[in-house]
DNA sequence: GTGGTCTAGACCACG
DNA sequence: GTGGTCTAGACCACA
């Protein structure tokens, strides 16, 4: 379910971190849903639970994710995503599209992407 | 011409790999031109040489710019720019996307930021 | 009456506490008023009453409550509520104002806020 | 410099974090000044390095101080300061007027307390 | 049983 | 030598 690279420069929590993040973002899980536990995870993928837990951390810090000491762990109501990550996002992608019409793509290549792109999430 | 920010996470040669990067990306250095020489660009940041060194070792991986033994650094051809890092950049932009979509900003909105970002380079 | 976040990180018996303690500074709860019974307060917002049992008992070091055992629960006059609790508020109190201005907030806005927030109890 | 309170329910990092924002507070560290190595500190302190490294990192994301890896940890420009940090205290001041008021304390003591308070920051 | 905290000790990237 | 990351293993508060 949650892949990760060793050999990446990016520590193991940032990996586990934005592997949840992308389930969350493609409705794999869902609002209201319990994360798996930091122990079985940390299990499953066969590292550390402190570095599990740091990853759910910084999650909570983004408002994906909202944990319930001795419950567990949620995906939080999207809206409640902090709004930092929101411009940081915004950023990144001005830099991206930036870079790729410099690399010759075209604007109508971008635009078939964005297309592409919705797929994945059904707006309740 | 260069801005580092000692207080940024991000370690020195990186920042100096994508601000030369941006600088390429943006055509203030131009297909062909020489960079400035290892040494006298870290004398003009004044950092260690070593630290300039490693940028432009990660910018010639990339396929932005290509060294000459005993005669300096060069911008590359556009068109050399490792295909992996278009690709690269492409994931990124995908997830990006998807995740601002996610949060709950408009297609339309996204849109305008494409149209935005293109300035800037005034190329073929 | 009594507001419980699940997704706050403090725990719910803290919430009981403070959310009473609340009540009481606004006047909702007068002095010498009978508390709901530790059952009947368990059952209105669907907790252990164990939990209710935790959130009476601080309250009552606090000197906020006083049990009659066999009767219940009532609210303290505010003379005997223990002088650690307001030592301890004026401390608060203080770091707080320090931090503020350190963080640039004029004095004037303070004391703004001062007459704002006296409102909400008409006692002697 | 630092006092820890091993029975306090506060977990230890968050006192280190706190003891190090009222000595910034209270100018006895200033802006640009190094912290204590995590090492160093960790030391003195008779405590774990993570726990000092984890108080850092909060101090890090409030603003308070930033790091630079393999140099040290300085304190930030108080301009630099999350705004959330503001309103956090704002309505925690807020809470504290409003019981203080109702546990009899007059409003000219307040008063008289906010205006001790400035001492011990010379706003640079 | 869960998340939260802490310890002890290790290795790495950085400059 | 520094901060940053990770592991292994422990104990506690909560409900």
């Amino acid at each position: 379910m949650l892949h990760l690279d060793y050999r990446d420069s990016r520590p193991i929590y940032e990996q586990v971190q934005d592997g949840l993040r992308k389930l969350m973002v493609a409705g794999v899980l869902q609002e209201g849903e319990k994360l798996p536990s930091v122990r079985a995870l940390a299990g499953q993928l066969a590292i550390n639970p402190n570095t599990i837990q740091r990853a759910y951390e910084a999650l909570e810090r983004e408002g994906y994710v909202y944990s319930i000491g001795g419950k567990g762990s949620f995906v939080a109501p999207r809206k409640e995503v902090d709004t930092g990550r929101r411009d940081e996002l915004m950023k990144q992608l001005d830099t991206c599209v930036k870079e790729l019409l410099f690399l010759g793509v075209s604007k109508e290549e971008l635009l078939r992407h964005l297309e592409t792109a919705e797929g994945g999430n059904d707006h309740a």
